[in-house]
DNA sequence: ACCATATCGTTATGATCATAACGATATGGG
DNA sequence: CCCATATCGTTATGATCATAACGATATGGT
């Protein structure tokens, strides 16, 4: 079956084939972690009805006050798509707030309601909860190595 | 605005509050990588018509040659009703074949078919690539450090 | 042989994600 | 002032993901 594989290949990918698995593989491996970490919170907050993407944007709003959608989904990871539907959904339950800007008619602020702060308050204690488990497998100082390089990865805005 | 948080919380629950940052948590940061590491691979696999989840099912197969589609999705870190979709997709291009397991009436056996092999064989120097790129801004040794951190939070089958 | 239990695949629902294309609005250089 | 360029939000399409519920089939203990 796989023996046979890559018979014209070009010099080199031969070795290249041979040497490859699917578990060293940077993006497959973050995909299963962050599978793991998101279930480990979903489990926490599936009953308040929020998502992890949800989470996130609520908690960015409530750590760095209003700010408009693009920037928000900015600051969280999200496509301008995505970060829309995600921002619809929440302000269909009254956790969110929007608003045109007064000084730029393309933006529209984004910011919690008095529900939704109350609401991320009382949830990051389960995330922080649920971060601790899904690094429980690590040393103290292994997780701040982890979140030290993931950060090196990532870029985020505004750090 | 959000300066007034957690007025009526239990003793700790404000400090712990204050301490939160959505920059420190696990799941958030591996969303964010991922994201990342997913869009260097898609952008060399897209015109192939293949997405990473596609792609890691076909190495998977590609590796360790046929099995049930249900242990397919647990070597590859997914649901039984991702599995079924992913599957069904690249079937339907003919990338995969299918057929009943003739020792269990319930399970599904998936394989590659020969254009499907000769195309994960063509790709996976492009994931190699891929890797590289999302891992660049660390040095070799702390490349070989964050994989194997990874590997301990997510445990796949068959390790 | 029987039955409780587990596994496998499927269906349905809803959320998340990327991409491409588009109109509206700002902005900065000439 | 004008126009090229960039940004913001939206729409549409298709794929990915989790969960719950469900039938069909295996399995192991009695």
């Amino acid at each position: 079956m796989s023996t046979e594989k890559a018979v014209d290949a070009p010099p080199g990918v031969a070795e290249a084939l041979s040497a490859y698995s699917l578990d060293d593989q940077i993006g497959f491996l973050l995909r299963c972690a962050y599978q793991r970490a998101s279930g480990n919170l979903l489990r926490r907050i599936a009953e308040h009805g929020l998502t992890p993407a949800q989470f996130s944007v609520m908690a960015r709003l409530y750590e760095r006050g209003s700010m408009s959608q693009n920037l928000l989904g900015r600051m969280v990871g999200m496509e301008p798509a995505n970060i829309r539907d995600v921002v619809q959904r929440l302000k269909r339950r009254s956790l969110l707030q929007t608003w045109p800007a007064r000084d730029d008619a393309r933006r529209l602020v984004v910011d919690l309601s008095e529900q939704g702060r109350s609401l991320i308050a009382m949830l990051i204690p389960l995330e922080i909860e649920s971060s601790a488990q899904t690094l429980a497998s690590l040393s103290s100082e292994e997780q701040r190595v982890l979140l030290r390089l993931l950060v090196r990865i990532v870029d985020i805005e505004g750090r």
